[in-house]
DNA sequence: TTGGTTGCAAACAGTTTGCAACGGT
DNA sequence: ACCGTTGCAAACTGTTTGCAACCAA
């Protein structure tokens, strides 16, 4: 399961009417430095003020929204009410699951496709026509699990 | 799939340590009533001022929260970032998926049990002790598709 | 010069909290 | 009298927006 490469990112910005600016491109770098962490768009901007410090909170919101649009990045929320960002996969759809651990807050993400024999049965039953899914396990990750039986 | 009764959920409340106050009977009554509509705490707010005009909205969030960590409803947020509630169903678990409209926003629940295969080979992959699961799917959703066509 | 983009500050919306008043036991 | 609960207002937090300044074509 490979990430997509910075140029073939940058090139479907371009080729949509958006600029590549350099706010735009640190944006995109950080995204793909701290792969696989879920950050925040607050994350993202702490992480963006090491290497752009003028750079403004509001710009972050707006090259997520545009990432969002553009299908580049998944937008997930929990129940936190925070709303995450990850890069997607290429390849592109179906191949992005939530493992978050109800005791430390971690998220880890699984990378299965557990979904391809789900759809089709959901699609014709309720006459929807499926374009994306989020799917988020909720329990006790393997450390804490340990860390309880270390405890009793 | 049956919902479960006013009365056991109030027992629950009550055996709980937490009082079976006015402001919590409604709370329920509305949730039984609007059930399936998957409201926010605003919209289950105004519900509940036509009964008792004098309710405040932080007792509505107070609620949710009890009962949620009673297990006696779902809360399940969205991109958009506002969180719902559903009453859980009797027989408890895992039996709990949405379908979201990208057209509409219109919510729509299915019931199937589509994750009972699924669950014991996350578990056993990833270590992980599932607990809950959150699953959407993002599409289009049957009226919206017909209204497509017609405009074409 | 035009139009997209930016940073800032203010606005916004959903949620939480501090607190005095309330009410059942 | 006690203690959980309530309603209100203020505070908080993540996100969005208005706007003047900016900048590349």
């Amino acid at each position: 399961m490979k990430r997509r490469s910075l140029q073939s990112i940058q090139k479907q910005l371009q080729s949509s009417s958006y600029k590549l600016t350099p706010q735009r491109q640190m944006t995109l770098q950080v995204l793909l430095e701290k792969d696989d962490s879920h950050m925040s768009a607050e994350e993202i901007y702490i992480q963006l003020k090491k290497k752009y410090p003028s750079i403004g909170l509001a710009t972050v919101y707006r090259t997520l929204d545009i990432l969002t649009e553009l299908g580049v990045v998944y937008k997930v929320t929990f129940e936190d009410g925070i709303s995450r960002y990850d890069l997607k996969m290429e390849g592109n759809e179906h191949f992005h699951h939530h493992l978050l651990c109800l005791e430390c807050g971690r998220v880890e993400e699984i990378a299965d496709d557990l979904l391809t024999d789900i759809e089709p049965l959901v699609e014709q039953e309720f006459q929807f026509k499926i374009l994306d899914h989020r799917l988020t396990f909720h329990g006790i990750c393997h450390d804490c699990q340990l860390k309880k039986k270390g405890e009793e």
